[in-house]
DNA sequence: AACACAAAGTCTTCTATAAGAGTTATAAGA
DNA sequence: TCTTATAACTCTTATAGAAGACTTTGTGTT
């Protein structure tokens, strides 16, 4: 046996390259394949999988496509993890009243850990019983109060967070959730709805009781779906806006 | 000489099936092609072009998946228009309080012609004189007042519009740009704000004066960026979401 | 001997072409 | 109605050269 031939490509599951595909998704999502080093290349892929270089070529491209691998010419194919190569707006999608896209500041209010409430395990599919860690933080867009921001995390999947100081925490969580946890989000929902400011809001983004303000819930997902994260942001939209592309 | 030979790839632009892709994008925003109508096969092309099939075929995958054309194995290749086929959930982002997305129904308010304000004229790049028609209408979502909607349309591009009875206008406007105007929505960009619910908003959603709604403020173009429309939407938001995937 | 720099070689992805087998839709004919 | 033919797209494989990135080797200098 040449390879560990951990995942073959079943047979009879519709196009060829979608298989291969899935397979290396499945390799991705199991953590081989780290981030600082490149997969196999086209060639040594298809002859683990017994199926043509092009075919190959096929399905990454698929999955460059879908941010989930970058590729280099001449250097290789690489997980796409968060890192000064990626484009840090990708899952940033608030705009400055000048239509310029900035990277907010943050400063760390509170880290908490505790037990999950009703509607976070629902969100986040964990039990009832399973604890997370809270951290609450105000960011701010050209130097001036922006959004309110509140995270929650899975425990299991964030072991010894909870015990880290706040000062700690980067601005670009992301990328602690990988480096740290080998944790990488991949995707993100977000619903988004109007609420009228309350205390907290008042006290921490300087606005009127019951102004509009923007209320952001994302979840964020590993590739496989798994969601890792859950994050309220409540934003302040007299200096920025929320845009989103429909293409 | 065989065809009349507009647009050739120049030579020297980058790959070949990027200067393919361009040529097939210009000769579609110049409207030839009509949307009843495929393309000429992938042989045709290649032959219009002088290269290979595969290197069509790989500019009208791309094409394809950014939703610009839609192909039909056995059938041909279409500029993706709107109608039953279209997938009608692409352009609304909204989502009933159950998780579903449902289509909303419309009433038409008013529908009026005028001279373009000069924010209007900015986000639509119109001259300061030029006419515009707008239409006010409120639509339902799951028989629940949800969206106060206010259109601004050029008129050079929608000749006679304004002359039509508000009764006549279809709940899919999309629909109707492309069947009696030839102008096809391809892309649009959304700014989403929170603002506090004004007079308008009272009478026609029956929030509370003050209460927080969600302003989405939609410019929709063609295949070639040039803005159509202006749309501002006024949600309540206490019983739908607006939503995004960011993949 | 140690270092700097250029050339050569190798690995990888990217682009282009070609060809054959399979699938789907439409139209014509029995 | 059923069958057949045809046209079009889909999938897979194969090959070859171009281009980028990295390593090794060779050369010359200090």
């Amino acid at each position: 046996m040449p390879e560990t031939w951990v995942d073959r490509p079943r047979s009879g599951d519709g196009p060829l390259y979608r298989q291969v595909r899935e397979a290396l998704l499945r390799e991705i999502a199991q953590g081989r394949h780290p981030v600082t080093e490149p997969l196999p290349s086209e060639q040594k892929l298809a002859a683990r999988f017994g199926v043509a270089q092009g075919t190959v070529r096929r399905a990454l491209d698929e999955m460059a496509r879908e941010n989930l691998v970058i590729r280099h010419q001449g250097r290789g194919t690489f997980v796409h993890a968060h890192g000064p190569d990626r484009d840090r707006f990708h899952f940033f999608h608030l705009l400055a009243a000048d239509g310029e896209r900035r990277l907010p500041t943050s400063r760390v209010l509170s880290m908490t850990q505790r037990r999950v409430t009703q509607t976070e395990a629902l969100a986040l599919s964990l039990s009832p019983q399973a604890r997370v860690v809270e951290i609450k933080r105000v960011r701010d867009l050209m130097a001036r109060r922006a959004i309110l921001e509140l995270i929650i995390l899975p425990d299991d999947l964030f072991p010894g967070l909870g015990d880290l100081n706040k000062t700690q925490l980067p601005n670009t969580l992301y990328q602690l959730y990988q480096d740290r946890f080998a944790v990488i989000v991949h995707r993100a929902v977000e619903k988004i709805t109007a609420e009228a400011a309350g205390p907290d809001d008042v006290t921490h983004l300087g606005l009127d009781r019951g102004a509009p303000l923007l209320r952001i819930e994302r979840i964020a997902q590993t590739l496989d779906g798994t969601p890792v994260e859950l994050r309220i942001s409540r934003c302040d939209t007299t200096h920025l806006a929320y845009f989103s592309d429909l293409l």
